[in-house]
DNA sequence: TCAGGTATCGATACCGGTATCGATACCGGT
DNA sequence: ACCGGTATCGATACCGGTATCGATACCTGA
């Protein structure tokens, strides 16, 4: 007991003891115990994070935020993928609750009602993360996918370009994308337009695909102005395809990605697209379980908006492109 | 007690009793406890694992790799980043033991030996990941990285290149880039050769900053006729700059990469590159531990080298790039 | 000198599961 | 009818910590 104290540093015990216990454990390697520990108490020092994946640069930055924001504290992060499966999500969720953590980080607004229910008996701190369309339990770090979507295709109306076509990647149920191009259109059709052309695949975005989706959408729709993409690197894909043969980005077709991840630096100024702070995502919401898990004021649910910032880069000149 | 065994389907209850628990169970909400149902076991089913950093592409393939092994397993990740400091990943692996995992997984061969001391004392399956250079306590996944140098500027010389620079992007002690550098070296001297040019910087690489380093080199030395880098994303953001200044890559100037990510096939063939099977070592380590922590032969410990594979491109035939 | 307070420490119960073992009921064979 | 075996279940101890409370020694002021 009293060795118990003194190696966490409790009331009640002499200098002279802690020194003799600490000494004692570093000699025969003490390690302790986090599950005993944690059984004491109503939950234990873990936060679960969810996400879909981790290959997507996306979701590693994000969560890079989260573990640089709980680099130097107690908390430690467990965590699960989902793959974007809503029953192996709520599995995930229950095995990470089984844990006892102490808060929560989980992607996307709109939980299936089991999820919900699960989460809500955990009675813990939730920050849901990405996204703020849809339905919230606790807090939320992010930004709605639907007014980027519109913010973006505002923009590229306001600078003139009216034939707009769209390529997509949306894996299985990544809902984020799609509300991206939902918001997109919607200004489209307050600007009583539509896309002029329309290429989809259900495949994991990466560069090859961007240059071949990129190939076909010239075949189909040979006198697009504009392309929005659903993400950085199919849209950086799509300029390398286009440097190759020759067609001037953007003085001749504007393309569009989303993120602003470094890809997107490749030709400095000639891709446009939405920069988020996916890094500040995660550091936001770790904060949040921060405060809700040490401080006092544990019934504050948060609402925390990261917009993000259009960048058009050269496309605003429209200015054919010249090398300094 | 009963419920205990009929929940996790033990031995000893009865068909009719497991369907009562199992519905007692579904409607007051129970969640389980794993931090009690491991305090009774020496491990509990949490795997460590232990990455400098997760913004790295690198390391978050390696980690979908982990992820994707553990899936549907009933281990759970969790997690700690070291950000290449040898004190933190001191901090960071003993928190992690505290929650007697059943097995962890290390980024990296040849550790400190207060750190080894505590990993082996906690007496469970440890894989080391990513290097197999250095010294290793149990066993081991990934491969030579200065092996991985020296093969590839073999290849290079082969294919007659004479005056070779190095571009690198070397952060804190990040050992792996600097290794690769110096079997690439060797290979060099083998030859009477060294590096014609040589640039460092000491941050975190990107395409911007490959651009950047680029200019710098050609400026110092412009007859190069190659250029090793340490990673992929600086090489891609060179190419992307002499795409950008009219310099043939590679028919003038061959420039080498490491790893394969999607980013070296922005211009397919243009960049050589050594590609390695990042979340193959993720899945072979997780492997492992679950061998290990699962089946009978619990004591075998295994090697296992993912040799990358040297992928040349045009750069073999220096051919000027002509598009089809 | 003695009562009351403080500093320090140990004994005990408990967190929520699981291993173990004993108790009970029921079965079939002789 | 009786016995040994099996199926089913509950009581108990325990995992390794921590909270609580009581015990002891020592100190201070009256």
């Amino acid at each position: 007991m009293t060795a118990s104290r003194a190696l966490r540093g409790a009331q009640d015990v002499s200098q002279a003891t802690v020194l003799k216990v600490n000494n004692a454990a570093k000699e025969i390697g003490y390690v302790g115990n986090h599950l005993a520990a944690s059984l004491t108490k109503t939950n234990s020092n873990l936060i679960g994070v969810v996400l879909p994946n981790l290959t997507n640069v996306v979701f590693s930055h994000v969560m890079n935020g989260i573990t640089e924001a709980l680099g130097n504290t107690i908390f430690q992060p467990v965590f699960g993928v989902t793959e974007w499966d809503e029953d192996r999500e709520y599995e995930v969720i229950k095995n990470i609750l089984s844990w006892r953590p102490a808060g929560m980080i989980v992607t996307g607004t709109g939980l299936p009602a089991s999820t919900r229910l699960i989460l809500e008996r955990a009675n813990i701190p939730l920050v849901q993360i990405m996204d703020t369309d849809g339905e919230v339990i606790d807090s939320v770090v992010g930004f709605s996918h639907e007014k980027a979507g519109y913010d973006m295709a505002q923009a590229l109306l306001k600078i003139g370009k009216r034939r707009i076509g769209f390529i997509g990647c949306i894996v299985n149920n990544d809902r984020r994308a799609a509300k991206r191009r939902v918001g997109f259109r919607r200004a489209l059709k307050e600007a009583n337009l539509d896309f002029c052309c329309e290429v989809n695949e259900a495949a994991v975005s990466s560069v090859s695909l961007g240059r071949k989706l990129m190939q076909e959408a010239l075949q189909d729709c040979p006198d697009m102005e504009c392309i929005y993409f659903t993400n950085d690197d199919i849209a950086a894909g799509a300029l390398f395809y286009c440097i190759e043969r020759g067609i001037d980005v953007p003085s001749r077709l504007t393309l569009v990605g989303f993120n602003g991840m470094d890809i997107s630096n490749s030709f400095p100024g000639r891709l446009a697209t939405s920069v988020t702070d996916l890094t500040g995502i995660g550091t936001e919401a770790a904060k949040i379980l921060l405060k809700r898990c040490t401080g006092e004021k544990s019934e504050v649910s948060e609402r925390i908006v990261l917009e993000p910032r259009i960048e058009l880069g050269n496309s605003v000149s429209n200015a054919p492109t010249e090398y300094d």
